[in-house]
DNA sequence: TTGTACGCGTTATCAT
DNA sequence: ATGATAACGCGTACAA
């Protein structure tokens, strides 16, 4: 026979938590916390009823619980775009690697450029659901300067305008000067440039590399979505300019293989009728007919340095990019 | 001057609560519990009395309170093999889509084949961290079977053996079926199958549905690792066959673009000199040179499927496959 | 319609 | 070394 209860105790009763350990183990509930935490004074013979208890019962503790007690979480909330893009997924890895490590587990949430669900899901960071934010979406979610100020935020790949935010990135105007200086060396004289979106940091640093080298007597680039569909879009649109050009600097992989795949169906060969110049080196890249050249951004160590920057406070460095010479290159004939 | 504190007040001191938006609005916190939920008893004039001290303050719920209050989060946790493998993108779009529909949020873990880091995810469902989990993974963590009965846990896209578990798969040994029919009927007697890895149920159902058309003249199915490097050594051992295949069906894309790159370095032309059939379509498929013929999973469906039958406790239906004919398969000559 | 009191499961302080 | 107790922020039965 159960006493009255003044609250309605919500649904899942009978999951087992501490007080049951303690009973079980004849302790107190502060005991079986203690020794849970790894407390020296425990004695040994009291640590190992608990132990058992423990094992018996298949107790876990609630991190619900604890995480309001404690008013923290050991979750880290990895927000982006969007997870059907592949270029994500490596630095994930990195910083799940990472924050593993420094005994922080990682969520992750793809926002899929919704401004309500990015605000959503920022706010475990208010409300103590998550510890820190790791931001791949190159924008800073409503409400969050005081908490990026409190080093509980940060951003990766992309630097975010008008932000004072702790970021890892590459500097992305000089890779895309390196690129298109490539080019030029093989001895391309007319470099067209396939752009991100227009207004995208990103796309703007990338642009000011290749018009560094190319000058001002260069046509404008052509924007398009970091997508393959419009990436072939683009190409196609190059295509049609009157003075063609030998060879395209595209903004990150996928619009390479669109670009690749127009230049295909218009009759051209690749390296030998055009040369197409990636970005980002997803591992497809590696696989495309004929491979592609591209810059490789760190990605791995991009998810390192962000765990590391926030799990410590201090400012992450600027990474290094490499140039992948494969087979989408050549010189013109 | 603050009164002394018998507790440890720790760290996050300042956020705005409950009881913080009482006092402004001259309430009590029942009341302003009750205008947040949206409760009718609630005055007009109370009520916009306190939804003017919450914008004034940002006041947003904490959801670690209300989380051990309620017994619930309102979040769904999917658990992913690999987060670098673009086929669970689309999947995760379709469970976000549906899930936000319902007023859930989703959240995305990446195990990395880590059993430790599985069931530590897993773990959340047990402390009251999310209220359901979805398994990509084929296989089930430890200490899950009491919640697979209270359906609080469901598998997509690949059944989990031994488990009476909720599952959203296709027929996958029909799929395969289909797949190896398509290219009896173009008149090739010579398929070979590029299969997943041994001991995989997604791999013994295909190397099935392959096995029923070919029968058992053919030679054995090249097992591989879902990659494409996996599928280009699979190919390289293929054509070194005395009776080399004129057509070959992938246990997945990845493997057929790795299929594909192999065949072009062995000098063959696709679809004139082999056929190549891929499974899942990829978006990568489309735009391979040639454009893949494959089997499409529905995977937003997955998704939407996944959470609807989480929600409502039902057994999902089984989803139906799509053959997508593109032109890397084609008569032999 | 609004306020009071209690409990969700845990940890830290204080006393023993 | 162990136990009693308060508090983390919120929701609800009950009293007013």
């Amino acid at each position: 026979m159960t006493l009255p209860r003044k609250t309605e105790p919500p649904a899942a009763a009978g999951r087992t938590k501490m007080e049951d350990i303690a009973r079980i183990a004849g302790v107190s509930v502060s005991t079986v916390s203690r020794a849970l935490a790894g407390s020296s004074k425990v004695t040994g013979e009291t640590r190992a009823r608990i132990e058992a208890a423990v094992r018996q019962t298949g107790y876990v503790v609630n991190q619900v619980a604890q995480g309001l007690r404690l008013q923290r979480s050991r979750q880290i909330l990895v927000l982006l775009p969007t997870i059907a893009n592949p270029f994500f997924g490596e630095i994930i890895l990195g910083v799940e690697e990472a924050a593993q490590a420094a005994g922080y587990s990682v969520l992750v949430g793809s926002t899929e450029g919704d401004l309500e669900r990015e605000a959503a899901l920022a706010r475990q960071l208010h409300t103590g659901g998550v510890d820190g934010l790791i931001l791949l979406t190159g924008r800073i979610p409503d409400g969050l300067a005081d908490h990026a100020a409190r080093g509980q935020v940060i951003a990766v790949s992309e630097t975010i305008p008008g932000q004072h935010l702790p970021t890892v990135v590459i500097d992305n105007e000089e890779a895309a000067a390196a690129a298109t200086t490539y080019l030029r060396r093989l001895g391309h004289h007319n470099i067209a440039h396939i752009a991100g979106p227009e207004g995208n940091v990103l796309t703007a640093q990338r642009v000011r590399g290749w018009r560094r080298i190319v000058g001002d007597a260069a046509g404008p680039p052509v924007f398009g979505a970091f997508t393959m569909d419009s990436g072939a879009a683009a190409m196609t649109r190059l295509l049609a300019r009157p003075n063609r050009p030998t060879a395209v600097f595209c903004a990150n992989d996928e619009m390479a293989i669109g670009a690749l795949k127009a230049a295909h169906l218009a009759g051209l060969r690749v390296p030998e009728d055009l040369s197409i110049f990636g970005f980002d080196d997803i591992t497809f890249a590696a696989f495309t007919d004929p491979p592609l050249t591209t810059i490789r951004q760190p990605r791995r160590e991009f998810g390192h340095a962000a765990i590391a920057a926030l799990l410590a406070g201090t400012p992450p460095p600027r990474l290094a990019f490499t140039l992948v010479e494969r087979a989408s290159t050549a010189a013109p004939r």
